[in-house]
DNA sequence: GTGGTCTAGACCACG
DNA sequence: GTGGTCTAGACCACC
């Protein structure tokens, strides 16, 4: 689980390493279970603040994507999300990216085939 | 073209309204060559800051989605979008969003029929 | 003598006009002692309120560039310009399309070949 | 490096801070990767408003000049310009540049010595 | 510490 | 009337 960081993007840094954590749990390359490298570990390979890994940690948390042990760390697979709030916020998400999509120029069908695609992607390296 | 904003929402003001614009242009409400209200006129009625205010416009000039006329104010369509640019942001948002809504117990299916309803409502207004 | 302005140009009306009028003398199009279009008949073919072409002409005639009389109208061929302040903006200008330039990722040699390049436009329609 | 303002100036502040800035890049004053001033030291520098120079900083970021940092702030050097636009948009400026000049009664020799005049210093700085 | 956002005024240039 | 610029504060998020 490799993490790359852009530290000019408008995206902050604990967000980045939030959703790069996201996408390699859906990407299967992190299973259910598994341990996440401890704050101070991340922190140090990826030159991050402590403070800032722990914070992505606790956005993870909170949305029941890992649950995170005094013990034995931080795991994949936490008290589980809530799905109804998740398929409201991700229409509002979808209105408007394929909103920006079509300002664009792109087609209803570029849009299409994209999700199939992505959705491949996702399935394939599970 | 009624706006709708969210003073404690985390997104901020200026990007509430910038957003609703392109809602509003790709769900046809906005016609292309329609005047948008000026912003002036626009601040007053959100009791937003006119520089809030400006700074949503300018950044919908330079997206290429608005043009903005010394003589009229601001007018719907603009110098044109660039295409390429919105097919990479738009695969990049879509895993995430994905990812995200997969990790929440979100199926497959009730994804692609969110996009299906999400598309026949823009093309349903237009 | 046509003039093609863009409104949605940061650049204002007046300076569009008044620039391509300098053009124009520059390329040899307007030839000196030859009368310039009325401002009614500027402003009528333009679309262009009259104040406006007013302020363009108004801006010419304090530069030298071209003299007006309340009989014969505008005229190509004014007062003259002060040769060294023109020397000195020149300088000043150039420093910094240059400096632009170079930070694009021009090369010195394109700069002065496109250099030449504008010479001999000029040069040749004249 | 030190900035000279001139309030009286049509040119706008942030303007000529963004043009003394890339005047500085392009002059080897201000070396890749080295960190601009703060925006609150430059603020506190010159007596402008930490607004005006923010929007100085925006344009170069904008223009691919500089980057900005969430962590160090904003330094020398950015995601590189558009070289095709850059040298299009020299031509424009050149072409109105050297008509002004020569109907200021400038030499194209004049002209052609000062280019090159503005080149060696550019160079010798570096 | 940094930049990002926002306010409530103001003045100016343009048309 | 319009947008463009600027000020002198303020609060917040990020690191």
């Amino acid at each position: 689980m490799l993490l790359s960081l852009d530290f000019g993007s408008d995206t902050p840094i604990y967000m980045q390493i939030r959703n790069q954590i996201v996408l390699g749990i859906a990407g299967g390359k992190l299973l259910p279970g598994e341990r996440l490298p401890s704050i101070r570990t991340l922190s140090a390979e990826t030159g991050v603040n402590m403070m800032t890994v722990n914070k992505a940690y606790q956005q993870l948390k909170q949305e029941g994507f890992i649950a995170i042990d005094r013990r034995s760390g931080a795991r994949v697979g936490g008290s589980g999300a809530d799905r109804k709030a998740a398929l409201r916020q991700l229409e509002t998400d979808l209105k408007l990216l394929f909103s920006q999509a079509r300002l664009s120029g792109v087609e209803k069908e570029d849009v299409l085939r994209l999700c199939a695609k992505v959705f491949e992607e996702m399935e394939g390296k599970k």
